[in-house]
DNA sequence: CCATTCATTGAATCTGTATTCAATATATCA
DNA sequence: TGATATATTGAATACAGATTCAATGAATGG
């Protein structure tokens, strides 16, 4: 093994292990000692590869911010599956890729307060709820979206997840739900 | 006024802020100065009526407890009531006494990793998610709320809620969700 | 009106963690 | 192989934030 890939082994691991303590117990209530010993190596040695604990955080979020820019958009027909579609994959992956899921989790949580600003700030750049209320809005077009503000629906949509995320990351034991309950919140049903 | 009235006052007044700010900020990113300052009070002030942050953290949540028991136990007539008249009153709250709704979002945070164990298994003694799940039982076989697993139903619908109420802590500009956009999480509907 | 008690402050102290650093081991490469 | 660079450690240090405390002011009660 190179140097290169040496190093570059290291910062993964250290990331992955991060991301799993940051999601599971909080960023604050993560000691960087509770990340070097989970992954037994020393304190010194994981500063040798972020200059802080911050800095470590901060590129978590920057690999967050590039893998929501990566552009594989998911195809779909109706505006109903979009939602679909991405729930099933992110509660999909969290047996198999427990870090897609961790890291959606994480930029949610990278956007509220207490953190620090200019992270704060990156993790804001992404505009999933605008986004997606752009979907709604089409949605109630065809009529298979209720009606409703569509950033209204979205921000509630998308909190919903969110919690529901956030609680599999604390009792993994308690299945994730159907998908269909979810997007439920957003379909058009008769009256 | 009393003496003892004073107390009392200070008291609510400390408890009210730190409420406020602990679901805000969260517990640890809430320096007990932040409070203090946000009173007006000196920091040694705060430490005379309280033992330590721990302790008044912990005397909220016990205060959450008490609501919680306090039999004002909701009628309802149909399962499907139930939810929504809790949700309405949860987010009816929200501007008139922020503390019920602060509160809600408290109770639930206190049961996260990350918390003394003590004031953890204090919050954990609420089953909210066993108790609902009773009356989504109810609910199935009475055939207005959709079939699958009791207990992963009640979770989803709660922790929905709670990603919720958590963001319209940190954005109250955006609109709470219509309560029946929630409840369709658990609502039967014709397939 | 004194004596006592409680409210309040601001400046020390204490503590838990992040961060630094000098020393050592291990790999690379000429 | 020797020289240089990188990986790794463990023990010091720095620091932010919680906690303590002695001193002061204000109320209460006899």
């Amino acid at each position: 093994m190179t140097r290169k890939e040496q190093k570059e082994m290291r910062q993964q691991q250290i990331m992955l292990k991060a991301l799993e303590l940051f999601v599971t117990k909080g960023f604050s209530e993560t000691k960087v000692s509770d990340i070097a010993e989970s992954l037994g190596i020393s304190v010194g040695l994981l500063f040798h590869y972020y200059e802080s604990k911050e800095a470590l955080y901060k590129s978590l979020v920057e690999m967050g911010l590039e893998a929501t820019k990566r552009p594989e958009k998911i195809g779909f027909d109706a505006p109903l599956d979009y939602f679909t579609k991405t729930i099933d994959g992110l509660f999909g992956a969290a047996k198999e890729q427990p870090w897609v899921f961790q890291m959606f989790v994480l930029m949610s949580q990278a956007r509220r307060p207490g953190i620090p600003d200019e992270i704060r700030q990156l993790a804001l750049s992404v505009d999933q709820i605008g986004f997606s209320a752009e979907i709604i809005k089409q949605g109630q077009e065809q009529g298979v979206i209720r009606s409703g503000d569509a950033r209204s629906l979205s921000s509630a949509f998308w909190c919903s997840v969110q919690g529901i995320m956030e609680q599999h990351l604390i009792t993994p034991e308690i299945p994730l739900p159907e998908t269909e309950w979810i997007t439920a919140i957003l379909k058009y049903t008769e009256v």
